[in-house]
DNA sequence: TCACGACCGACCGACCGTCGGTCGAACTAT
DNA sequence: ATAGTTCGACCGACGGTCGGTCGGTCGTGA
């Protein structure tokens, strides 16, 4: 055993670049290099401007390699997205079932929750729109599918409890999040700090307005909503 | 003079195909030539299935032909949007000015002339979500841009009018626009034709709420804003 | 009046670099 | 041995470029 990685060590050390070593790796662990990978150079780049190769690279395999975890670039890009969406969704259920805070107050906390660490939150990603587009509507689409189960359940608690009134509370929840999520798209529409702020209230106004809670009881931390960024770097 | 004519007639006469024609045209009758090709195969086949090289085909046009007009596939995505958006604005802005209409109609007035000929419409285009994407994102952005500023003056004339009432009008528009156009989008959702029924429902409703609009006063015919294939059973 | 040649916008299509994806050989661990 | 991995040469399609062609027009001089 110690023989093969002489071998190889020497066989490297003949070669001036870092080419050719041959790693193998536990499946998930190579399959996760990819996706972290992946996922970086699509929130740095974009995901149409990242090519194979400069995931294959950044990784160091081979392109053999990469197609033997997924069948296209597409399919990485759904697993990325998944993976975010399902620590999300964990995130926002434990919310959800919290006893020590109001159905109102689980509203608000979940969307804090959920912009921590939502699809968006790097830095130098001022490229926008063409470039992420799919990528956008996959989360998008995600998102809505996975949380409006959740959101619905806790406006039905509100509902039960009395703080909360609508006929339509599952379309109610649908519709706010998809305005919400669609408008606060920086890739799609770009505001001033005004705009921002006052697109923010009057999507928290009509969401008290449309599920019939206390002025005020929903957001009023709607200033939280646009700053801070979770900062999250591994090697 | 007519020699040449001659020649060039005898010289296409030979090849079986009709290559190697050249036709001369005038610059805007060749740009238009172009895109109405385009929008149609964007349609059937989808934006990224659409070839550059399927548009010189169809147009009859060579590759330099193309790019002589527009400097990449993406620009005539851009320009093909535009005249789609202007078209509809157009629409819009008359509805806007009649006389006839009470603010509540008028709204109804402009969804309805604008599913007639919006983004979508046509036939086989089963294909979705990846193809579209970029094309549907930009859509997206352009009409809520565009279409904002007419429906708050609308709004705003049922505000003076004392049938609608809201703190934050425009925001208003554009959240339920958004919302609707999100969630209305096939490439993003299918929906049965009871959860279909049930959203579009649920929009009026919360729009009428959020306008502060009696109850009913908007929509009453959601049904035909389902309806858009031909396909029109119950009422 | 006409001929001619310079000019120019429209047009052509071979060619190019890049990219996503394939394939079979080779290596590793058991 | 063999199943699970890894490799990288290779492929075809695609978006885009480039040098050059064609034919209409217009100024000029015979």
């Amino acid at each position: 055993m110690n023989d093969c990685w002489m071998i190889t060590f020497l066989y490297y050390g003949c070669r001036t670049r870092g080419e050719h070593m041959r790693i193998t790796k536990e499946h998930d662990v190579r399959r996760n290099e990819i996706l972290d990978t992946a996922e970086m150079l699509f929130e740095t780049k974009g995901y149409s401007n990242t090519t194979v190769n400069d995931i294959l690279r950044e990784v160091n395999i081979a392109k053999g390699t990469f197609y033997y975890y997924f069948k296209s670039k597409e399919e990485v890009l759904d697993a990325v997205i998944e993976r975010h969406l399902e620590k999300g969704l964990e995130r926002a259920e434990a919310v959800k079932k919290r006893k020590d805070l109001s159905p109102a107050e689980k509203l608000t906390q979940v969307v804090l929750v959920l912009r921590m660490a939502g699809p968006k939150s790097e830095v130098v990603d001022e490229l926008h729109k063409p470039e992420n587009a799919l990528m956008h509507q996959k989360s998008l689409g995600g998102i809505i599918r996975g949380l409006v189960p959740i959101l619905n359940e806790i406006v039905e608690e509100g509902i039960r409890a009395g703080v909360f009134s609508t006929p339509f509370p599952e379309q109610t929840v649908r519709i706010m999040l998809a305005a919400a999520l669609t408008l606060t798209d920086d890739a799609m529409f770009s505001y001033t700090q005004e705009e921002r702020q006052q697109l923010l209230e009057a999507i928290v106004y009509s969401l008290e307005t449309l599920l019939g809670a206390e002025r005020g009881s929903l957001g009023l931390k709607t200033h939280l909503l646009q700053g801070e960024r979770g900062e999250e770097e591994k090697a």
